[in-house]
RNA sequence: GGGGAGUUGCCCGAGCGGUUAAAGGGAACAGGCUGUAAACCUGUCGACUCUGUCUACGGUGGUUCGAAUCCACCACUCCCCA
């Protein structure tokens, strides 16, 4: 399989620009882009789908270059927005590339500072568009590049149809020249030829293409990952509680393996092919289980997505503490756990150990026979008045349920 | 600049002087059924020192025995006209 066929295969590919087969099916390497918003101090699994894309490139002997949008992040893209954004301070935005970047080296390999980056080379690069975008003067923007853009044009994009309804401020409606001058930018320092990114992202990487060839003459294309969504019609990665981070102090590992264990049966097949280098017909045996054998094809993908998030020692101790607490097991180490000082009410501890924001809740949680002891959940608390005491402990721990799924590990502390 | 509509709990959305912690829906959570899945049925869904108390209906004041509901001012949003 070449290059373009593994993105398709791996079910990552919306739309492209004519010749996109072609060249990422050529022997020559081609210099391609993905631009991530620093918006955060981590990546989540949102952002995980392009990197893998960028990661089979890298693989293919393609070129990754990515963009953190230290520069556009002062912006803020309005595209199917209904709403301005937040705008981050510089101060913000520098933490947050800061973090973005260790978690980029998870699925990428960067050169080193200095590295060869001669032809042949398929190190990545990882630069920050704060680097020209701070720096232009506004003279030089406006009659080198603004010049080559027709608002009229502008004004039709899809994208922007939304906020040209509810208010779009001159700020925002920069975004996409501004994207479009960072691929011409890329182009002309490292011969950058492709850029990918979600699908939003089509008009915005179709104005670069379109600079490109109005400055320079230039080629240049563009390619769009499939917007995730679960099988219920959600954007995927989002819980109740929030993202789902890939840094470990914002999710812990086994929380991150859980969220991919508790995936709806229909999207297992497109969620290993997205999220794991496992070879494609090993995801074709697996998504040839049908009934409760899917739980298997659901480990694989827990274990496989964990290890690249956190490394295969994190989700090996992810693997164990879900089986010691799912399979009746003893109340092993690496479940989550919490020092607690006893005794204590079964109360406070379903709201220390965040099983209960609250203790209304956990009262009711209480009253409805949810909040269960031990390792094999087998003693229903039956009061919000019961406690635990330092006897209760069996080799120093006791498990604490909230209904069948969350389960803290309760040590003497 | 002129005229009109609006701002309610996580979201949508009723309420238009007392019986309202506030209908209904969605989301979420738990129980049942299961497979740590889906669907479905049931229950819960502001906080607390929990048969009671406190805080809540954009903000601040006011009228009233009593206001989310009436009045004034402020803030914000939307629509129509110029």
């Amino acid at each position: 399989m070449n290059a373009f066929e593994v993105l398709q295969a791996r079910g990552l590919v919306q739309q492209y620009t004519a010749k996109v087969p072609e060249i990422l099916a050529g022997e020559t390497p081609v210099t391609f882009y993905i631009g991530f918003d620093p918006t955060a101090d981590s990546l989540h699994v949102g952002h995980l789908l392009p990197l893998m894309a960028m990661a089979h490139l890298q693989r293919a002997g393609h070129k990754p270059i990515a963009v953190l949008g230290g520069g556009t992040a002062m912006v803020g893209d309005p595209s199917f927005k209904d709403e301005m954004r937040a705008m981050l301070t510089e101060e913000q935005i520098a933490a947050n590339l800061a973090g973005i970047r260790k978690q980029m080296d998870l699925v990428i390999t960067f050169g080193e500072e200095g590295a060869d980056h001669g032809p042949a080379s398929t190190a990545g690069r990882l630069v920050n568009n704060a680097e020209w975008l701070c720096t232009m003067n506004y003279m030089h923007f406006l009659r080198e590049v603004a010049r080559h853009f027709s608002v009229n044009t502008m004004l039709t994009k899809a994208s922007v149809k939304l906020r040209l309804e509810k208010g779009l401020s001159l700020l925002e409606f920069n975004y996409q020249v501004l994207q479009a001058y960072d691929f011409l930018e890329l182009h002309g320092r490292y011969g950058c030829m492709l850029q990918m990114g979600g699908d939003d992202q089509w008009g915005n990487i179709v104005a670069g293409i379109d600079l490109i060839r109005r400055v320079n003459g230039g080629e240049a294309h563009g390619l769009t990952f499939p917007l995730l969504t679960t099988a219920e019609g959600k954007k995927m990665g989002k819980t109740a509680k929030g993202a789902v981070w890939l840094s470990a102090e914002r999710l812990s590992p086994y929380e991150y393996f859980q969220y991919w264990v508790n995936v709806d049966d229909r999207d297992v097949g497109k969620l290993l092919r997205i999220f794991t280098f496992l070879p494609i017909e090993r995801i074709e045996q697996l998504e040839a289980l049908s009934g409760a054998d899917i739980r298997q094809a659901k480990q694989v993908l827990a274990f496989e997505a964990t290890a690249i998030a956190h490394g295969v020692d994190q989700a090996k101790n992810a693997k164990a503490g879900a089986k010691a607490a799912f399979s009746g097991g003893a109340a092993v180490a690496e479940m989550p756990s919490l020092e607690v000082a006893l005794p204590a009410l079964v109360v406070d501890l379903l709201v220390q150990a965040e099983l209960c924001k609250s203790k209304g809740e956990a009262r009711r949680q209480i009253q409805q026979g949810a909040i269960k002891l031990g390792s094999d959940r087998s003693q229903v608390v039956g009061s919000h008045e019961q406690s635990v005491s330092p006897e209760d402990l069996v080799d120093g721990a006791l498990v604490l349920w909230r209904g069948k799924k969350k389960s803290v590990r309760i040590t003497q502390g």
